[in-house]
DNA sequence: GGGTAGTTGCGAACGGCTTGCAACACGGTC
DNA sequence: GACCGTGTTGCAAGCCGTTCGCAACTACCC
């Protein structure tokens, strides 16, 4: 299934916290500090992420570092694809690198989200791409309803 | 966060802004001036509305109704399954009658939403019930991507 | 080491929505 | 009609997640 296309392409390659920085030098941007522990918190090994986790986690080695340089920097770090960003429901938006990028479903009784194989959208998606001319961007939304645990 | 299906079960016959009344009044309410211009503002007819939009109906006719006025109000209409709310993007809330219930294409670019019948979600649906035991809500989410105009 | 453009911290502001509270008014009863 | 209790309201303040303006700063090229 079509990946969401980057607005740069050059994505590809960028599977450690050194590849994104060197994305972003490639264009122009600077390595800084606090660029830097942002990336290791984005690729601790998690796969989601608040702007507010991430805030901490840089915060824990850096204290200064303020909430609106995360977000610049995750603005930054999306327009060159390394990044996606997801709303799962009333809540913070989550992110994720974009190599992992995956759909999910949202319990709207207990909030939990759980991971969704790309497969089941795939009719969806090309359904919407015949009838309607709508390519579908599978991973940038949450499909909310009610987990198996609280339908039991 | 939890949000839930009409939980009275007494929806069925709402087709006006009376009979909507009449079910506020069944179950212990009082018909009071704002909840009737409400009633009204969300049977006129459009089917997408914004928390501001009836609003601002309302405090057309009486200029006194504060927002917190039309947000409880509409909270008690979707308890009694009159109306639900979508999220169809960054925006606010949008708001419609239970009764004509609908799901959303949402272009990420010009923002305009267009509806979607339900059939090109079945196959989703039954999938994500037999695959996962999730009983996708297939009216509270909205589809993110891009219309036909702007892809050209 | 110097210059310059990208980056930052700070604080204030924003939009959308919620809440606490005292005043109010609906609607059943007498 | 007056009375009363409980549901409802306006107001103002607050909340959360996110954005913005701006002067100070700093990474990087020469």
């Amino acid at each position: 299934m079509s990946r969401q296309a980057p607005s740069h392409g050059h994505h590809h390659d960028v599977e450690t916290a050194a590849d994104a920085l060197a994305l972003v030098r490639q264009h122009g941007g600077r390595v800084t500090q606090s660029r830097r522990l942002l990336m290791e918190a984005l690729f601790d090994g998690r796969d989601h992420h608040t702007a507010d986790d991430l805030a901490a986690a840089v915060q824990a080695a850096a204290p200064d570092v303020a909430v609106s340089t995360i977000y610049r920097n995750l603005d930054e770090l999306e327009r060159l694809g390394v990044v996606t960003h997801t709303h799962l429901g009333h809540g913070p938006a989550t992110y994720h690198l974009a190599s992992s990028a995956h759909c999910h479903f949202v319990c709207q009784e207990c909030g939990t989200a759980v991971m969704a194989p790309d497969e089941l959208f795939t009719s969806l998606a090309t359904a919407a791409r015949e009838t309607y001319g709508f390519e579908v961007d599978v991973h940038h939304f949450a499909i909310l309803g009610r987990c198996a645990a609280c339908r039991a």
